[in-house]
DNA sequence: ATACACGCCTATGTATACAATCCGTGGCCC
DNA sequence: GGGCCACGGATTGTATACATAGGCGTGTAT
């Protein structure tokens, strides 16, 4: 009983359903049942009820008419347009941010994560994707973070949540390794332009930019959506 | 036991809390006890519980670290930032229309009510609030409706149920007559302007006019807080 | 006097029994 | 033959008892 992930077994089995959702195993427009869940659990319906709660707080679960759970449905439109609503919002935290100003050691905090991924990519032909995707999010952490307004970074980090949303979603291995290098390349250009605005305090660039950068995202799912479109643990989410 | 808010003992105290919170009487940083309310509202604590985890999903109440609800703490700051927020997502919501195209008949519906906040107008001197306020929601419903994307229209919904983020939260009386209805003149010039840009499809002005919309709500937010703070629904939630 | 530890008290977490509701199905009446 | 009503099973809604954990106060020992 004294397992790792969270302390109640309404948390262990919010993180066992949100799993089971991410991996597909609970595809989007399936009900939930108390009593399956909490049997295969081995715990009441009490705290089945409180993770699926908790779930849809998360957005991954939408209350069903008459009572009950199902699992939200995303379709490859939905996904798209996260994208687009993570640029929009991450474009209105940094121009909120270059408004009110960014402190000389955020800023140096920032290049110095530039320089790490830039670092990532000399390396060549082979680069270390799952290391350059850890640190984007962590670069990306740090963006939101200079968000003065607490109620927009909150909305931001909710869309950054979904699982196709997130800035590092779609930074993997494609078909072509040339388009790879090609779309980092982009992506570090557009990081420095970031980092740039937001020490010039320029906050309609620095907005633009965001959108501009999240449409890579956009691409790269596109492309993948394509070729590879059960290879992606994201990608399992869609329902359509 | 027959009641019309819901037929639920769970929604009923969804309500009874929500109106308690938005009234002020459960001020932000409130936490909120379980046995205490289903006391007070004579149901046991399992339906106090389910409202309070609705109340989350709005946004209304935050879950405490080691358990428990406390009621979310708005300063004047947050206020004006979900205001903020509030404009990009309608602007967004309606550049993605715009370029989607909105029919002839969604844009004829649109320009009725315009037409009819318009004759609200026109009775001069003392125009009727009240009807304006209902009437201005209901258009700017019809405007978030247009939205093809499910997912940002979702996120528009959400900051507006914020009792302060909605539309007509802020139109109300002022000691100044004359800065009302100036302010309903230039409301109305960009409701007629927002109306004009989607028919054009022109997806840019619309958004850029959609923020500066939500500039009056900002405007009359500060002239409000500085004389009648206190006499406002929406600003029994400030807490600072 | 201060610090640590123990224990109680309070609040939430969990299990479970029972109630109510909703939906589907079958039969009967029109 | 079709529609409506009634019944039944499945599923969630509610109450309540018990478990557990976390916080605070008090007591004692150093």
């Amino acid at each position: 009983m004294t397992e790792e992930r969270g302390s109640t077994h309404a948390k262990r089995a919010a993180y066992e359903l949100r799993q089971r959702i991410v991996k597909g195993e609970l595809p989007g427009g399936t009900r939930l049942y108390e009593v399956a869940l909490a049997d295969e659990m081995a715990i009441s319906r009490t705290p089945v009820r409180e993770a699926m709660s908790r779930l849809a707080e998360e957005g991954l679960l939408e209350r069903a008419r008459g009572g009950g759970f199902v699992v939200r449905s995303f379709t490859y439109a939905d996904m798209v347009d996260a994208i687009e609503l993570r640029g929009v919002l991450e474009g209105t935290a940094l121009r909120l941010s270059a408004e009110a100003g960014v402190s000389p050691e955020a800023l140096a905090e920032l290049s110095a994560l530039v320089d790490r991924l830039d670092q990532i990519m000399v390396f060549g032909n082979d680069p270390d994707l799952e290391r350059y995707s850890e640190l984007n999010a962590i670069f990306h952490d740090a963006l939101s973070e200079l968000c003065p307004s607490e109620i927009i970074r909150r909305e931001l980090e909710r869309v950054k949540s979904l699982p196709f949303a997130s800035p590092s979603a779609f930074v993997f291995r494609k078909r072509d390794p040339d388009a790879v290098a090609r779309s980092l390349v982009t992506a570090q250009e557009q990081h420095r332009a970031i980092v740039d605005a937001l020490a010039a305090r320029q906050g309609s660039r620095v907005e633009a930019l965001a959108r501009e950068h999240a449409g890579i995202a956009r691409l790269n799912l596109e492309a993948k959506a394509k070729s590879e479109i059960d290879t992606l643990p994201a990608m399992a989410l869609i329902v359509e």
